[in-house]
This record gives C-alpha cells, structure tokens and sequence, in this order.
DNA sequence: CCGAATGATTGCCA
DNA sequence: TGGCAATCATTCGG
C-alpha cells in the first residue's frame, strides 16, 4: 500500500465517521491508481484538502459521539482482546529478532572507559586513581601535587557537566516516556494497544535516548582524552628536574664516569631518590652521555664541581670517623670546613692526583674500589697538569705523620693561601712538600683499601 | 624576546 | 632491547 492509499484510507476513515454523503465522494481506488499519473495525484490532493478544510466541529463532534457508541459496544471488550491478541502476535513475530539487541561494543567501550577515569561510577575519590597514575607517568614530585589538583579539577569539571547532561538526558527520557505511555494507555481505549506493545514502544524511547546518551558520553570521552593528552604529554608540559634529583644524577653520573650506564637496580635507586620514574632516570642518563661526549669541555667545570663534591662528602664520612675515634680532640675540623671548598669559582681549588691510569673513560683496570674515585676525578687531571709544575706535582703527598692537630682551621680561606685537595696513594710515594705548601685540611683515606688519600693543603698564593 | 638548557621522542643499529 | 644520534618542545635566564 503507498502512501497516497494510506492517507485515502485515514481521510476515509474519516468520512466514514459520519459524512455518509460525502463519503460516497469519488476516491479513486487504491490499487486502481499507478502513481505514474501526476495530473491525477494532484487532483487526489486537491480532493482531501478539500475534505479537510470541509470538516467541522460538528462534524468532529459526531465523530467524538460514534467513537463513543463504539466503545460502549457490548461485543466491543470481546473483539478489543482478541484484536490485541492478533496485534501482539503479529507485532512479536515481527519485532521478536530486532527486540534483542546486542550490547553495543562501543557503548561498553565509551562506558568502561569513563569507569576507569573516573567519570561514570562512585561520585567521591572518582578519578584519584587516574590522576595519580597520570601524575606519576608525568614525573616530577614537587610538581605533581600541583599538576594533579589541577588534573583533578579539570576531571571534576567534566564528570560534573557528564552528569548534569546525564541527568538532564535521564529526565527527559522519563518525561517523554511518561508523555508516551499516558498517551498510549488513552489510546488503549480506542484501538487495540496491549501492555507489551507499550512496554516496546518505551524500550525504543530507551533506545533513542541512549543513542543520544551515547553522543553525550563520546564526547566526554573526548574530552578526557584531550585532559589527559595535555597532562600527561611530559613533552608538552615538561617540568625541569628539581636541583636535588640533578644534583643526585650528577653525582652518580660523575662518579661512574667510567661506566656512566647504570643497572636497571641503580635506576630504580635513582629514581626513588629523585622522585622521577626508571624511564626518566634512563633518558637523563642518555642524553647526559650523549651531551658530555659531544663536548667535555663544557662539563669540565660541572665535572670538576662533583669531583670535589665527592670528595668532600667522602671527607665529611671520614672526619665524622675520626671524630669518632677522637671525640675530645679540639682541634678535629668539623664539617664547616666544606665551606671553604669553592672550586669552580674562586680557582682556588686545586686537585693533583698522581699515578693515574691514563683514560679512565676507556676502563683502565684499576682496582673496582678505585674506579669510581678515579672516574670522579678524571676530568680535573686536564686542570691539574697546569698546576704541577706551582705545586711540585710530581711529590706524592702521604699523610703518614701528619697529625690532625695541627689543621688548623684558620688557614682555610686566608689571604695569603690558597686551599687545594690533593689526591695521592696511600702507600709510598715522597714525603716531602714544598717548603710553601703546608697540610692544613683533612687526611684520610675514604675506605681501607682505597689507593688514594685525600689531603686538603694549603699553598703560598703566588 | 631570544638563545641556551633540558627532558622527551623517534628512528636506527648492534 | 638498550644505546646513540638527531630532533622536538618546553622551560629558564639574561
């Protein structure tokens, strides 16, 4: 049946509610028609709005009045069950395959995905986990309370716009539904509508309305995605380490110099001492070498600064050992004594170290304790050869004899001498010291069985 | 605002 | 798979 038949059939209905005369008027048969005729298809139109506009209340109210004898019909509760009864089979046989659809992957996928950043799901602490692991991907503990908060209330946003949409989307749906059913039921009495086919005609009303729900719940997905790309794109928003964690990679950079490629247990160690993640620990350290080998003579002084780090905080291990062993001695340095340490700056740092092998970098079979010590040092053996010949470079310092009373704390940092460190094996080797150069600092050896000690001594400025 | 510094990424290689 | 080299993108300091 067309369409155009259809409306012929309504407008008909119509007629037969009461226009027995103008029902008899000349419709043209529904299948007497091809639809090829245009001039007759005007003509057919021309003839129902004609109907239309011909129709008076008091046409519809004797309609109102026939629709009214009809339901108080006593065969009509009969004929209404059986039609509905007909209408139900007919409409399940037709409906029954479309009415089980299946869970739209899609669907589950937007769903699951907002469950698990915190969006959909349980109102208090929804996204914390999300935003701490972003807040931990993107590195960076100083900032990361900052950047998380700032992630969290990003997420709080949205969650708040998904919900009042959700809500907004949910009442409608209900309204419409409500609107629907009160409309059906009121149809009910009239033509045959059964409690399952209002039942179907809500679960389409769902249907349409999840559909929307879904548009709803894509672009919040979107929109989450978009939060979390910003955030966490470290190469977008990176933050520079804090002094600390460089300081610390620094320190084991240049104290490993031999081998600056730490184990996956030291990366870990790093890490956690840095507040960052393994993989940060390992891109540091990649282009740390990388930006080290392309020029030395830039990190020279870097590389200088950690040495006499290094050394000092071996210095400070082993004055807190002999304080130890002399508790009363009044004249032990304390650890205030660093403080005169200011290498890069004043020049007046001054590091010799005698009998090394060579480059280290190339891993010269030195003794493993050694190695590192070695490794912090190498790079100030360049510096040193300038300073031999002044400080008599080629006497090995022993610290055998010396005696820690008499480092004496008023020569650090006086006018008339520079303070130097000076790195010499522990066994053999010349006693003697220019006559200028006097032992003024610590004397020690970092571990038993290190091959070097480290002696601060001060030398007549020149 | 500009250039240097720096953390991250990418592609290639052994 | 880890490291290197080149590069990008961002931060920082003068």
């Amino acid at each position: 049946m067309d369409d155009q038949a259809r409306i012929m059939q309504s407008i008909g209905g119509v007629s037969l509610a009461g226009h027995s005369v103008q029902g008899g008027m000349a419709l043209p048969p529904p299948h007497g028609h091809d639809g090829t005729d245009g001039d007759g298809r005007k003509q057919d139109i021309g003839d129902i709005l004609h109907q239309i506009m011909t129709i008076t209340d008091q046409s519809l109210d004797e309609a109102q009045a026939k629709k009214h004898g009809l339901n108080c019909h006593r065969m009509k509760p009969a004929l209404f069950s059986v039609l509905c009864e007909i209408k139900e089979k007919t409409g399940l046989s037709i409906r029954g395959a479309q009415e089980e659809d299946p869970p739209d992957p899609q669907l589950m996928r937007l769903d699951n995905m907002l469950l698990a950043e915190g969006v959909a799901g349980p109102e208090k602490g929804g996204g914390s986990a999300a935003a701490a692991a972003a807040a931990a991907a993107s590195g960076g503990a100083a900032d990361n309370s900052i950047e998380h908060s700032d992630y969290r209330a990003k997420l709080t946003q949205i969650r708040q716009i998904y919900h009042t949409e959700l809500e907004k989307y949910e009442q409608a749906c209900n309204e419409f539904t409500t609107h629907v059913m009160n409309l059906l039921r009121e149809q009910s009495r009239t033509r045959p509508i059964s409690p399952k086919e209002i039942e179907r005609m809500v679960g389409i009303i769902h249907r349409k309305f999840s559909s929307i729900q879904m548009q709803l719940k894509q672009s919040t997905c979107e929109a989450v995605m978009i939060l979390r790309s910003r955030f966490l794109d470290a190469r977008r928003k990176r933050r520079n380490f804090s002094k600390q964690a460089t300081e610390i990679l620094n320190e084991y950079f240049y104290s490993h110099l031999s081998n600056p490629y730490p184990s996956e247990e030291a990366k870990e160690e790093l890490a956690k001492k840095c507040s960052i993640t393994v993989s940060q620990v390992s891109n540091w350290f990649g282009n740390k070498r990388i930006r080290y080998k392309k020029n030395i003579g830039k990190f020279q002084e870097e590389a200088n600064l950690y040495a006499a780090k290094t050394a000092v905080n071996a210095a400070h291990a082993a004055a807190a050992a002999v304080q130890n062993s002399q508790a009363n001695s009044p004249t032990t340095p304390n650890s205030g004594s660093s403080g005169s340490f200011n290498l890069p700056n004043s020049g007046d740092m001054f590091l010799s170290m005698q009998s090394l092998n060579g480059d280290s970098y190339q891993g010269a079979q030195v003794g493993a304790n050694v190695q590192s010590q070695v490794d912090t040092l190498r790079h100030v053996i360049s510096q040193t050869a300038g300073y031999n010949d002044a400080l008599g470079g080629n006497t090995m310092y022993s610290p055998h004899g010396l005696n820690n009373s008499r480092l004496a704390s008023n020569s650090y940092g006086s006018p008339g001498f520079r303070c130097y460190l000076v790195i010499c094996p522990q066994t053999g080797g010349n006693e003697e010291m220019d006559n200028d150069t006097q032992p003024t600092g610590l004397c020690f050896a970092p571990n038993e069985q290190s091959y070097f000690h480290f002696l601060m001594v001060t030398k007549a400025k020149q």
